[in-house]
This record gives C-alpha cells, sequence and structure tokens, in this order.
DNA sequence: TGATTTTGTCGAAGCGCTTCGACAACTGCC
DNA sequence: GGCAGTTGTCGAAGCGCTTCGACAAAATCA
C-alpha cells in the first residue's frame, strides 16, 4: 500500500502538498496537481481511513442504528436503510450498521471511540432510554421517529398525526362516518413506538373533530390476529363502512379475510391503507394509501447530521406532510348508509 | 476524550503499561492491572479507533455487502444481515454496510483506505464481477453463494442443489411422479444468481435420476407472474400433483391461486417450499418446507472470516445440509394417479 | 552460588495523515 | 519604488495508539 509520502516522492513535492491536493484546502498551481494527481493514479494511493481519522478528528462514517429483530415491518426498515446508505455516499460516508438491541452501549461505544461522526437511529420510541445518552455523545444524532422530549434534538418523520387526519378527513368527505383503526402490533404500542402511538393520537383528535363515529384496535401479527382484530371492530361498531389501516402485515390477511366474508372492497368496506407505495399496489385491490416516504425521510435524516456536523442551521422537528393517493379502495358511500 | 496517557499518569505507569493491560499481549501484575482498569473506569477511556487501526493494522470492522435494492426476498436478506452483525459483535467486530451497487468500486475503497479487515459478499452471481476484484485485495473475503470459478475463495452456502434432491425425493416417497418447479424471478435467473442455478441444476438433475416427469418455469413477481407461470406448468405437464417452490414471493399469490381454483393444498396439489421457517408457517396451509438457515450461514461466514484474520484452517466450500421439515402441504398420493 | 530464564515495566519509535506557521516569489496599488 | 496582500510550497509537530528492545528484579535451575 502505498503511502502519502510515496505519492510526494514521486510527484516530486512535499507530502503536504499532496495533502492540499487532496483537500483543497489550500492553493495548489495547476501544474503541481496535475502531477500529483498522477502520481496518486499510478500508485493506486488511497489515504488510510484511520491514519485520516487520527489526524483530522473525522472518520466520514455515520452510524445507523436498526431494529435488526426479525420483527414486523423488515421491508421498511430495509427501504430507510437503503435511502440513508444511499445518501450517506452521496456526502462522501459510509454507514456503521448497529443494531438496537445492543441499546445504549453501542452508541457509546462507537461514539467514544470515534469510530463515526454523527448517529441516525430509527424506531425511536417515545421515552427512549437511548436518548439521555446521545445527549451526552460529542457527536451529533438525528432520530428518525419523535420522542416525547426532543428538545435540542435533530428528528425527521412522517407527521404520523396528520396522516391519521388525513385518512378520516378522506373518509369523511366520501360520506364515511363510522371507521375502525386496525393499528400496529400491540407489541409496537406497548414500547410506544413514536409513529404509532402518534397516528394513534391523530386519529382520536380527528375523529373527534370531525364528528365521526370511530374504533380503534390494535393487531397481533398473522391471519388469526386480524381476525380477531376484525371481529372486535365489528363488535365495537357495527355497520362500520371504512377502515384505516396502519399495519402492513395485516392488509393482505385483511383483504383476504374480507374477501372470504362476501364484503367487497370498496363496495362494502372502503380502506386506506399507511404504509409503502409498493406494499399498497401489491394487493388483489389498488389501495387508496398514505405513502410512508422512507426514502425521502432517510435522506433528510443524512443531511441533517450533514448540517450539523458543517454547525449550519438545521430544523430540530422536520415532520413531512403526508400526501394521500386515491386507488381503488375508496369509494362515495350514498346517504341512505349513512 | 481521555487518552491512554491520561490513564498512564492516573494510574502511575506508562502508557505501553496501560495498552498490555488491554490487549494481554505482556504479562501484568495483579496490582497493577487493578490500578489501570480503575483509571480507565474512572475517566471514562475508549481507544481511539483510528489510532489504533494506524498503529495495529487493524480495524475491527467487517464490511458487508448487501444488496440493498428494494428488490425480492427483502426479508431473507434482513436475516443474514442480522446474523452477520451479531456474529461479528460476539467477536468484537463492528460492520460497515455497503450496497451492492456499488459494485467493485465499494469493495476497493473500503478496502484501500483500510476500513475493514475482511469483507462478507451476498447475493454472489455465476460469474461475478467482484470475484477479480476481492482476489487482489490484501484482506480476506467470505461468499455467501457459491459462483463458477470459487477457488481459494471461502464460501459459505446452504447446498441448494442437494436441496432440490431433497424436496423430490421427498415428493417422490410420496408417490409423486409429475412435479412442477416455480421458480425464482426471471431477472435473478437472468443475473444467474448462484442459489437458483444451483437449485435448478439440482432439480435437473434429480429428476432425472429419480425417473421423473418434471418441467420448471420461472416466475415474475406478483399475483399476475404465478398465475402465468402455474398456467404454463398445468400446459406442459397436464396432471402434475406436486409443486417445488423456490421463490418467496410467489408462495402467498400461488396458494390463493390454487383455493380460487378449487385446486386444494394438500389434497389436490402437494407443495414442498424452499424458505425460511417463519413464511412457511405463515402461510393458511403450513408449508414443508426446506429452511434457508440464514442464520446459521450469516454465522458461519463471519466465523471463517475470523478464522481467515487469524490465519487458521478454514473450508473454502462449505454447503450446508438441506434439512426438510415435513408440515401439512405434502401427501401420500394414491396409486391410482400415479 | 552463579548462570539462566521468567516476569513486569518503561521509553522510544513509528503507524500515515492533517495542519500550522514560515517563507519565497509574485501581483497589484498608490 | 515600496508596501501590502496573494499564491504556492515546505517542514515539522502532533493526532493516540501499539510494539519492540531494553532492563531490573524475581524465580528457577544446576
Amino acid at each position: 500500500m502505498p503511502t502519502i509520502n510515496d505519492v510526494a516522492r514521486a510527484a516530486g513535492v512535499s507530502p503536504s502538498t499532496v495533502s492540499y491536493v487532496l483537500s483543497g484546502r489550500r492553493p495548489i498551481s495547476a501544474e503541481t496537481r496535475a502531477r500529483v494527481q498522477a502520481a496518486i493514479a499510478e500508485l493506486g494511493f488511497h489515504p488510510h481511513a484511520g491514519a485520516r481519522a487520527l489526524a483530522s478528528s473525522k472518520t466520514n462514517v455515520l452510524a445507523l442504528v436498526a431494529p435488526l429483530r426479525v420483527d414486523v415491518n423488515v421491508p421498511v426498515i430495509m427501504q430507510f436503510a437503503t435511502a440513508v446508505v444511499t445518501a450517506a455516499r452521496s456526502f462522501n460516508h459510509d454507514v456503521l450498521l448497529l443494531t438496537k438491541d445492543e441499546g445504549t452501549a453501542g452508541l457509546e461505544r462507537v461514539a467514544h471511540s470515534t469510530m463515526v461522526d454523527a448517529l441516525i437511529l430509527m424506531d425511536i420510541e417515545r421515552d427512549d432510554v437511548r436518548l439521555p445518552a446521545i445527549r451526552t455523545l460529542k457527536q451529533p444524532s438525528v432520530l428518525i421517529g419523535l420522542p416525547a422530549d426532543h428538545a435540542g434534538i435533530a428528528c425527521v418523520d412522517l407527521d404520523f398525526e396528520a396522516a391519521a387526519a388525513l385518512a378520516l378527513r378522506h373518509l369523511a368527505g366520501h360520506g364515511h362516518r363510522r371507521i375502525g383503526l386496525i393499528g400496529a402490533s400491540p407489541a409496537v404500542y406497548r414500547r410506544q413506538t413514536t409513529y404509532a402511538d402518534r397516528f394513534l393520537a391523530g386519529f382520536l383528535r380527528a375523529s373527534h373533530e370531525l364528528e365521526l363515529r370511530t374504533t380503534t384496535h390494535p393487531c397481533e401479527p398473522g391471519a388469526d390476529g386480524v381476525r380477531a382484530a376484525l371481529a372486535d371492530l365489528d363488535t365495537a361498531l357495527p355497520g362500520l363502512t371504512a377502515l384505516v389501516v396502519h399495519n402492513e402485515e395485516a392488509l393482505r390477511p385483511l383483504l383476504d379475510l374480507l374477501h372470504a366474508a362476501g364484503r367487497r372492497v370498496p363496495e362494502d368496506v372502503s380502506i386506506v391503507a399507511v404504509c409503502p407505495r409498493d406494499v399498497a399496489t401489491a394487493m388483489p385491490v389498488d389501495l387508496t394509501s398514505i405513502d410512508i416516504p422512507a426514502h425521502d425521510v432517510g435522506t433528510i435524516a443524512v443531511e441533517t447530521a450533514m448540517r450539523l456536523l458543517d454547525n449550519r442551521r438545521v430544523d430540530f422537528t422536520r415532520l413531512l406532510e403526508p400526501r394521500l393517493v386515491e386507488r381503488d379502495s375508496c369509494r362515495e358511500i350514498s346517504p341512505s348508509h349513512r
């Protein structure tokens, strides 16, 4: 492996000049620059990351803390991760992958040992135990999610409260008055994962404001969980005409179940799903949905981290406006059914 | 951030002594060790990763090259990634996540700049363009998959040829003689992704040896793709009594389709799936399946990398024996149907 | 008891890079 | 023509750690 000294010798300059060619931090004449670059190319020189980190206190690495348990939502998590890695590369950074299981220890390990410049955390809970920890780190963090006490911490996410309101407004606009919510799995609520909490809060508030009859139910994974949830909703709110589904896993079994029961979508039941676009369109009925913009959220998270590293201004709370795409799962309800 | 010098001063020893306490490479008296460890704990000292990498030429980081496009198989990829990260941590290593999209450039970047000690590559193609590249790296690589020319490269995977044979033997043992294969998506075969290739090869060979009537068909994603594949299989081999499915995505639509057509599983059609256990048991019918042992494969890949780093012996080709678990999707066929 | 090995610690060199200060050679301006 | 500012380059220090050789003290052996 050639070093910067080898390059310097080959180009007939000092090592510092090579460094300045690389970083552009000082003016270098065109001829010298060309000679240096030729030497770099010829020797196949790549700066040693460790040496660079030691001298400059920058690693050009971001930590991504992902919930790697094989949980619900795997494809969505993957979308976030993909977006983060791609965006990081566009800023010439790499991504170190941590699991959420490691908890606080993992964060502190990579931060204290100066392996990363900044951290991006997913799957944030309402009172996430990691929050106190990241507040003490010298590296900046960006959360994908919105915990209760987020003062001074950069957060990015879809505005799930607004999303719930949007779903209800859409259905109300189509004449629906009795609407059920199929929520995330109980485990997700138990952890108080913020997107689920916030969606539910928005749902309840909008339901009240729009004067709708609604009921909500979490939903265990698997067909049986969906069956139970649906039964409970039907009991609590007989004659409901629409469902909001905030649970990717449940969509498929739900449609199967409705089909088996002879309840047509959208003729008998309208559905608004909250899920990635490709999930919505991979169902037997193309679902009217509110997209989870994983790509945008991941990209913005990285951009925010970069701005923080440059000491530039950032919006500490960045909630993306939800967008509803009409497809084939909602229909105008006739006044007689209202 | 305290440095090793701060620790040394606090403990009243030299920095090298602290280093030896940390690494255990030289004997240190119990009292000294205790003093040093107390100082480390009190100051909250964490060695600087870059400095360490520079001095020792070890980073304690593994690169994981994953196909992060949102493709088929997302949950399976996640299982591999989880296993790799967990196993890496158990060897005190972290994982740098690269996307396959970056191709050869990504590998060379992290290897040449000495960011990682070893690399683990997923989604290997028959004549993978990355192979020549990794052969030139000073860091060892471990492949999850088995390319055509794997001489001198460590490879770990399920033995997909044996898996295909096992599936056919199982069905033949139940009296089936006319069997169709629903394969991966055409894109996967086009790329000559090795697991698909090898499964197909094993299927054809075993079919011949067992003197079965078989036909095979790739399967586009989505319900329409499955419908087309099934129609083609029925045309090519009328009266088939069993299906082998090597395509997680296709399973659900396939079962729906069979159900809609009034073909019962297993009464009218037996099925053997090749997929992770949890996928097999999440279907309307619990599927007899051959597990894709993502966890074991990922763990072994990391172990192999570690052995390579220690210059210990490794099996360069490690193909895990497939295991078939009987569930509810296969049945003995009556002689009259044979 | 003297020679030899083992144990425990230290000092210094060096890993490969960035960055600061210095300085020579120009350029522009009154 | 003299002074101030640019431009372009160099040398040296230093980032925080590991590791090698040295060496004193203690343990082992003949």
